[in-house]
DNA sequence: TCCGAGGTGTAATATTATGACATGGCGCCT
DNA sequence: AGGCGCCATGTCATAATATTACACCTCGGA
């Protein structure tokens, strides 16, 4: 995907009733990995990644667990399971700050810095990436001698919906 | 606690990578809050927000529980009950991507956007105020219309004392 | 054919966090 | 002094999140 360079940050887009993610380009970037690692995109994960994908909001792992049962119950390892592939895969992200997981709508190249900006009145994340953000982190680090490896960035706030338009 | 006999010709054993935290300070900051609220730093709070300060490092609550408990046992949720005033005060700290707590030592005005940094090797953690970082979740807010109200930046990665010289 | 890697289904358990409720101290008011 | 409100405590219980263990299955090579 491209990026741009000159600017210090990508917005995403403000479509503001937008609550579902393309499931299909998700599912094929799912796909892809899979293939790439010679593992197999199997229905469970399939399911997981459609449910997250559909909703357009974080669920909780036991949330996707009892979403997803019918007849037959699926337990929440499995789950954790299929997450944690989908994690690899680029196409789930985890909200270290409520413990939840949601499907991510664009491929974050190599060492991208991602902003989640999560909703707290309507629960919705948006993602953006700013290369003024990874700056400043490269700045700190530097100055105390620290190697970066994985960030984690959350803003809980409140989206531009729910400030326009307070929830019910 | 453990205290090793110099035994590397490098002088550095795993301790070295403990920075423990001036406790006289973060505890005066605490009292100090807790006067403002007229609320009383009590014997609980005083003995979690001590054993975090001389650790020096994150620990889980359960973990705190434990080390505080002696004849009696101290509840995982008088811990918590503790932490969250602590936290109020601004002497604590919780790292989301771990679920642990940690104090911290140095106040933190008004909307100071704060990076916390933590080594995946010997587990400490270093904070830093960066104004770029701050500037760049302003800006990526800006083109969203997110209101951010609470940032959590956490980095992993290995720090400096770990990379000249691993633990263990 | 056999083997091995990876997935599944199931049970059990570990870890993190909160709810409910009775009790006790302490200041404050009358 | 007596009563009242507020807050913290101690204790039990439970919710919510996450992992370990293990038996079995299935596919694709050697």
């Amino acid at each position: 995907m491209a990026h741009d360079p000159d600017q210090s940050s990508r917005g995403v887009h403000a479509d503001a009733h937008r609550h579902a993610i393309d499931a299909d380009a998700v599912q094929s970037r799912a796909r892809a990995y899979a293939t790439s690692k010679g593992l197999p995109f199997t229905a469970m994960r399939q399911r997981v990644l459609a449910l997250l994908a559909a909703s357009g909001k974080p669920m909780a792992a036991y949330e996707i667990a009892e979403k997803l049962s019918d007849a037959r119950r699926v337990q929440a390892v499995q789950v954790y399971r299929a997450l944690e592939f989908l994690q690899e895969a680029g196409c789930v992200h985890r909200l270290a700050s409520q413990s939840s997981y949601f499907a991510c709508d664009h491929l974050h190249g190599n060492g991208e810095t991602v902003v989640f900006m999560v909703c707290s009145q309507c629960g919705a994340v948006q993602e953006a990436a700013s290369d003024l953000v990874a700056r400043g982190l490269r700045g700190v680090a530097k100055t105390t001698g620290f190697k970066p490896l994985h960030p984690i960035i959350e803003l809980e706030g409140e989206c531009a919906d729910c400030t326009s338009e307070p929830v019910r």
